[in-house]
DNA sequence: TCTGGGGTCCTAGGACCC
DNA sequence: TCTGGGGTCCTAGGACCC
């Protein structure tokens, strides 16, 4: 049994993503990278995260080590930075910006992709519509987009991966309207590229005999349900026509709150641990205020690197605070204790990181105070002070945090070849020469 | 020397309650 | 003699996404 697809129903999906958008950024800025290859780095430098069109075709892969391909990139003259979420942040939020003025119904969904709600629009214009959009962003941010319009928000996805696929026939707008359109694109698609489906998933798929995505978009979603999961039925359901995700679903506020990070040098001694808590416990409480929430669950993990030949040690834990709290100094403390329980002696640790959980939205006006804990009482003090220190964080690049922050700083990232932060610091702009 | 840092959702299984 | 079962909450871990 299948369903019938019909069109468009209530809703209509457009996904807009930025080419290579890490890259795109680094050469909008920098006239000396246009038309080169360019890789972008992760935090640390470890990883090739982004890689511009020219690179590519030299070869170079998405998520390979830097230390292992540098030698042959340098040689073929790809120009190489290092992460700068400065300005991609802000790239970002100009580009979420620009394509509000298209439609009241804006979902960004990453650092460079965001759903647009179309619904109600003629069904005759949307691909011009599309490539409206796909032209402004170009005019105004310099910034290549691909658009993909669909009835879900599934097919707005696989939309737009045809336009990355038939690029030169499609100029970077793919609209599926039509059920043929429909099924001769699924029918191209191998399950693996469906939204959703990962590498597990795929591999099981094949055995059962499902290979390419119209096969799995003509099974039966209930069937689906009960022989695999809610997931794969709802999958189905979306490649069939029938949106499953509310609108406003992919916007809502962050449900926990991770810091965490690589070392540069594997870490053995508890202080140094510490202070690399102090830093998360402080990155972690500002994107929690930040959001207006407070946490009720206080976790970490600390783990030893799982390419060395040396002993391995992975551990995680997790502590409920005695009453909610925005506080990253609670955070720390309640850290520093769970981090004195899990940690071993001996062992050379390579990342650690926090975790705040059970987050809920603060209510100024009724702080549930833990009569058994006289430091809650001062929960209303540490509102204020956590306040003022993300302040003068915000307005000064050494602001105010914990001591043991500064105390230690041999733990800190590899940034080697990082570009200016050309839109958001005054000493960092862009000079014209005349 | 050097292998990212975020997130989400789902499921299974145990504890606990009535 | 007969030794429950359903609901809920929590946690850990897996799979997936960018």
């Amino acid at each position: 049994m299948s369903a019938v697809f019909t069109g468009y129903r209530d809703q209509i999906w457009a996904l807009v993503d930025a080419k290579s958008f890490y890259t795109s950024c680094e050469q909008v800025f920098d006239p000396a990278l246009a038309g080169k290859p360019v890789v972008v780095l992760s935090n640390n430098d470890g990883c090739c995260v982004a890689i511009s069109e020219q690179a590519k075709g030299l070869g170079i892969q998405r998520g390979a080590p830097w230390f292992k391909v540098e030698r042959e990139a340098r040689k073929l003259g790809v120009q190489v930075r290092s992460s700068n979420y400065v300005l991609y942040a802000d790239m970002s939020r100009r580009f979420i910006e620009e394509l509000s003025r298209f439609s009241p119904q804006v979902e960004q969904y990453s650092i460079d992709e965001a759903f647009v709600r179309l619904d109600g629009m003629s069904h005759e214009n949307l691909t011009e519509y599309g490539k409206q959009i796909r032209d402004t962003i170009d005019r105004h941010l310099g910034l290549a987009v691909r658009v993909g319009i669909g009835a879900t928000p599934t097919l707005a996805k696989l939309g737009n991966q045809a336009a990355k696929t038939y690029e030169q026939r499609l100029e970077g707008v793919a609209e599926i309207r039509t059920e043929h359109q429909r099924r001769w694109l699924l029918q191209r698609t191998d399950v693996q590229d469906i939204w959703g489906i990962g590498a597990k998933m795929a591999t099981r798929l094949r055995t059962s005999g499902i290979t390419t995505a119209l096969q799995l978009a003509d099974q039966n979603p209930a069937d689906m349900r009960r022989l695999w999961n809610v997931g794969l039925a709802r999958t189905v359901l979306e490649l069939q026509g029938v949106a499953c995700m509310a609108p406003g679903d992919i916007d809502e506020k962050r449900k926990q709150i991770l810091s965490s990070r690589s070392f540069g040098v594997g870490i053995s001694q508890l202080d140094e641990l510490k202070a690399a808590l102090a830093f998360h416990c402080q990155r972690a409480g500002e994107k929690l205020r930040q959001q207006g929430s407070q946490a009720g669950v206080v976790s970490l993990f600390l783990r030893t690197n799982r390419y060395k030949d040396l002993p391995q040690y992975n551990k995680s834990t997790a502590r409920v605070l005695a009453c909610p709290s925005q506080d990253t100094y609670q955070f720390l403390n309640s850290a520093i204790e769970q981090l004195h329980g899990i940690y071993r002696p001996g062992c050379e640790y390579q990342k650690i990181g926090v975790i705040l959980n059970d987050l809920s939205d603060v209510q100024h006006q009724s702080i549930q105070l833990d009569m058994f804990d006289a430091s809650t009482l001062n929960e209303v003090k540490r509102r204020k002070l956590m306040a003022i220190s993300d302040q003068l964080n915000a307005r000064y690049k050494n602001g105010v945090k914990p001591a043991s922050v500064i105390s230690s700083t041999n733990w800190h990232m590899r940034q080697a070849f990082r570009s200016n932060r050309w839109t958001t610091r005054l000493d960092e702009l862009q000079v014209a020469k005349c």
